[in-house]
DNA sequence: CTGTTAGCGCGTTCAT
DNA sequence: ATGAACGCGCTAACAG
């Protein structure tokens, strides 16, 4: 008899059965409210029995043998990468929010390997931030297996799962061409990963349309960080501190971008007046900092993340049969940081 | 038959037992790596057929069902109220790394309904921080069900589950004469919960400190603020804006001390110089910046945490038969932005 | 209409 | 190396 401890002291729906005077069928009808609805009925003197019984044990049915029959676990996880990163704490918020009175608990995992978690534990859904190419079998393998899984990924196919996009690009061309209205001296801070930031759309977004408006890059305003926010201040500060500083900057994250204001303001500048910056991913951090970050970013996004996710934890335990792709328009949001200008304000 | 779908998809022990031509038991011991001890011997043959025909399947065990037998989960929960702080991922971050090798799950619970959750969920061992003298009946009553609880908190008594005291009161002390030093025009800062500052004992290190070093406590030098580094941010611009602004600021947390220096440095302050911070928690984020933060902390408090957390995970499932309570010594951390002074330096 | 019996669904584990 | 029981809660089918 394994955990003689758990077991003699966390009640189980055998004694409450015993303490009410009732089978354990008529406990398990009572206590999960599915009375009257496909199974018997129960009279209510019973149901109080059995109510009170509950309480006087302390009863909670054990999720673990609930799961195991109905394949629910009113659960869902999030998996995210970054934990840091004000994004992550927007999904969670926006899904405890959905989840709460759906009785759905959000189980967060901090570090990326969901891959080896999901093939044992088991979740009403999963959210996968930060999926690639490379996962892109395993995440099939996952969704033939019955997991309904929602994935965050610019350019996945889904099969058998969600598939989330942000359409960033176009957002980001958004940005750099409100920073090209009114300079020349456009500066890129962006974060670089393993594979280097070449191949990075929201890089890309700023070579490219530098070169549409006819500006040549200038490598010494392309500042590659890593690190996190620490190294976005030390790279904002390098780039301000050139004998020719940039007249904006454009930074392909909006924590990039705060750490830039930060860099800025200490070095003298005035943010929105010497220096334009401007982020991605419109943030609410952002927008409530002095001076607010203009920024790009989808709109509505983490509501409707949330509610997709949710949905597909309520929905059928079969597989996801049509499996959806979340679109998201991306919007310009003008603030104190890069304010709309003319052509040649500054140059 | 519920959820047909995973029924006819996820493999089953039973589908790899025929798959082998073997009994259940035989693959659950081969699988478990459980032969040998305590079961009986299965020759390397069989366990040969046994494991090619789990991976040809792609056979995992299902963790919920084996709850159910064991009581272990593999995995531990960690509760986190302010998912932001740098502490909170500071903690995850030293859980994560010790709980790998052991293959244990560390999964966050971001919002602090952990009282609901532990109610039906089920984990080897949790984390709560936050907890207060209100929730010691709650703590209590889990862990007398067999929960093992790890709770940080100043001032809770351990029954049945361990406590983590930070011991900051001293700590915070070390700080506020660590500015009196140099100082007489010190500022404090710091956060407001439901039940004003007030009785909080970083709070009190601050105004007790002063008076014992024959300070008055001016109201104007006390900000206290809502909502985070916004928040944090618009009260240490508030302080400095003063007609006569303090020449040191007591930030009753780290994120705190890191707002009020980009608040300095924005109004034109010289951190270190002008004006001195220092923050209470000894973050990495503080240590990393520029100037990095002097801070007061406990020394080696997190990877002991993770300690103690896995310990009571992998031990014995009878319940914490010795509740301990971790008490850290703090620690003054002097960095860039609150140098040694001597007495009079500044006033 | 009310309540119980019996058996399901897992992986684990003890006798055989 | 195995059959069968076990731990848990759920629920179809049956009995009163």
């Amino acid at each position: 008899m394994p955990e003689s401890g758990i077991n003699g002291i966390r009640p189980t729906i055998r004694m409450v059965a015993a303490e009410a005077g009732v089978s354990t069928a008529t406990v398990s009808y009572v206590l999960s409210g599915r009375r009257g609805d496909g199974g018997p009925g129960v009279s209510d003197v019973t149901a109080r029995k059995v109510k009170d019984a509950a309480v006087r044990l302390g009863y909670q049915p054990n999720q673990a043998a609930r799961a195991i029959r109905t394949g629910r676990t009113n659960t869902v996880i999030l998996s995210l990468t970054m934990l840091s990163d004000p994004w992550s704490l927007a999904v969670v918020e926006a899904v405890q929010l959905a989840a709460r009175p759906l009785g759905i608990t959000p189980l967060i995992l901090g570090d990326a390997d969901w891959a080896k978690v999901l093939q044992s534990h088991t979740a009403d859904a999963v959210f996968v931030d930060a999926a690639s190419e490379k996962d892109w079998e395993t995440l099939a393998t996952l969704a033939a297996r019955g997991h309904k899984l929602v994935v965050f990924d610019e350019s996945l196919e889904p099969v058998g799962f969600d598939v989330i996009r942000s359409g960033s690009r176009p957002g980001c061309d958004l940005a750099v061409r409100h920073l090209l209205r009114g300079h020349r001296k456009v500066a890129c801070l962006t974060a670089v990963g393993p594979g280097g930031f070449a191949a990075s759309q929201r890089y890309r977004a700023y070579t490219e349309n530098l070169e549409a408006a006819g500006v040549a890059v200038n490598p010494e305003y392309v500042a590659g960080f890593e690190r996190g926010t620490a190294g976005a201040y030390a790279a904002a500060t390098q780039l301000l501190s050139l004998p020719e500083p940039p007249t904006a900057i454009y930074a392909t994250s909006d924590y990039a971008a705060v750490s830039a204001i930060n860099a800025a303001q200490r070095l003298g500048f005035t943010v929105g007046g010497d220096i334009d910056i401007i982020g991605v991913g419109n943030t609410v951090e952002g927008e409530q900092m002095s001076p607010s970050l203009s920024s790009v970013g989808p709109v509505d996004f983490f509501d409707k993340v949330a509610r997709l996710l949710l949905e597909r934890a309520m929905g059928p335990d079969a597989g996801v049969d049509r499996p959806r792709v979340l679109d998201f328009p991306w919007q310009l949001f003008v603030r104190e940081s890069a304010p709309l200008r003319g052509p040649g304000t500054m140059n």
